[in-house]
DNA sequence: GCCTGTGAACAGTTTCACAGCT
DNA sequence: AGCTGTGAAACTGTTCACAGGC
């Protein structure tokens, strides 16, 4: 077995970086597009051109997953879609209960690629009485009072928080009492939750003023373009041959230059108020 | 590009790291609350707290920004939040269109966040012809024959793209050719664009598979608990004194573990075909 | 004494470049 | 010849620990 042996517990649980595993969802939704269409096999080249990343660091990618190409051919699609859905647990099936029925938790419940690879909605839970049993994308919601009963019952350990920031460490508390260890909170405020659970974050104003930032040192610096337009603004390299080289003689745009590092995981703390920043939902 | 790599190594201070930008949203929205409850002045421990991080490491962060406290004492709220607004470029007001007026397009249209920041909600667009005209957030939804228009008319330099995939590609090259330079980006896809062309991508699935990846890991360890539960999943450190020693007397819950380093912005890249993952949004 | 600001050690991530298999 | 897999180098980000001003 290939499977290194001196050091390096490579397929041993402890191993996988998290700069990586961020990164499989993208290699997985490439590689399923490429199954659809038949392809048997892609080089790390061509996977990486289809996920957004350079070759490298592709490969060495996957290195910490086992070695699954052929030296000289490529990866099989199959077998690294296969691969990769059974590293990322997806092999079975995740029921995750969305709470907040607003524009966006409907927005969430009625996006497919939920249920398409391994997630399933097992539950829409609202306080809003007005809500209790209206459908929403096929689904009854419910009301809050049932949430222990619904995350017990059904054995879930998945939520996502799409209320109004003013109630989301409220739900948080209780979905993890009910026994939820992951979250994914698109409420605008830093949660609190023991050890043991983890807690992804969306934030889209912290995305806006992320961009705004950017946007601004561009308008600054409009002055000296030739030169190093797309260096200066710190946005770094990415695809150094696309971007570097190639005048692309028939795609009629470039990569869009990527510079890593973001957190999308909170961290921790105890926000002081409740309701800071207006929430995202109605009610 | 191969430029040489335009060093700014300098003394003069012309770079705030990617990381550090991506949490002074976070500082901000805490400053602001404490502004609200009229507090004078915080410390970098309390600040810290409030907003999720650990305080050598938000020292350094403002580190870059100049030194803004005062040793002995903390640092001014108020001044600090007009500091990190003016280096966010809050202190103007960006225009920003949404196209895509789904579930989601209208959630983020009703986002109060939004408005609250320097954000303006300058037009919604929407393909289908039966929304045109329709208030959304108060706002009445536009065709997109009209985006190039709209885009120019009023400046627009943000886009949001709340499109379900197999259109966003196409959204994207429109907005960019009138003059957008900063999209974000909800769709399943990535975007290709022109040099100079920030996008960033919030994608739904990608993050619910990396909780999957962290729930499965638990699931596969329950068994040694005590000694080094949080440890082993590989979720990592950060808040060391009270995920490590304090045993946090009244407080209900303790830190979320961060493990730090995804990517929210999108690198490069060119997808083969269009829709492959079903849409956020229905029409 | 308290708390900021920061050099220096450390850790995680990306890129390079090439050995090695097919 | 072509392409993967991977050490090693380069780089970015985090943590430590303490000098230095209040």
């Amino acid at each position: 077995m290939a499977t290194g042996r001196t050091h390096r517990p490579a397929t041993r649980s402890r191993g996988i970086p998290e700069a990586t595993v961020a990164r499989l969802p993208l290699y997985l939704r490439a590689l399923t597009a490429l199954s659809e269409r038949s392809v048997p096999t892609v080089s790390s080249e061509e996977l990486a051109a289809a996920a957004g990343v350079n070759s490298a660091k592709l490969r060495k990618d996957f290195s910490y997953l086992g070695s699954y190409g052929t030296r000289g051919v490529g990866y099989d699609v199959e077998y690294l879609v296969y691969q990769i859905s059974r590293e990322l647990g997806l092999t079975q099936d995740w029921p995750v209960v969305i709470v907040g029925i607003g524009n966006l938790g409907a927005a969430l419940a009625n996006y497919g690629g939920f249920a398409s690879r391994g997630f399933r909605v097992a539950a829409l839970i609202d306080a809003d009485p007005a809500m209790t049993g209206k459908p929403v994308a096929g689904i009854a919601v419910q009301h809050t009072d049932e949430l222990e009963q619904i995350i017990t019952g059904n054995g879930v350990s998945i939520g996502v928080i799409a209320t109004p920031a003013g109630a989301a460490q409220q739900v948080c508390d209780r979905l993890v009492a009910a026994g939820v260890t992951s979250i994914l909170n698109f409420a605008p405020t830093v949660l609190s939750v023991p050890d043991g659970v983890d807690v992804r974050k969306v934030d889209l104003s912290i995305e806006l003023q992320i961009l705004a930032f950017h946007e601004q040192r561009k308008a600054g610096e409009e002055t000296g373009a030739a030169d190093e337009a797309a260096s200066a603004q710190s946005v770094a390299q990415e695809t150094p041959g696309a971007a570097a080289a190639a005048p692309a003689p028939l795609a009629p745009h470039r990569a869009a230059p990527g510079a890593g590092s973001d957190n999308g995981r909170q961290d921790n703390g105890r926000q002081g108020p409740d309701g800071d920043v207006p929430a995202v939902m109605p009610a």
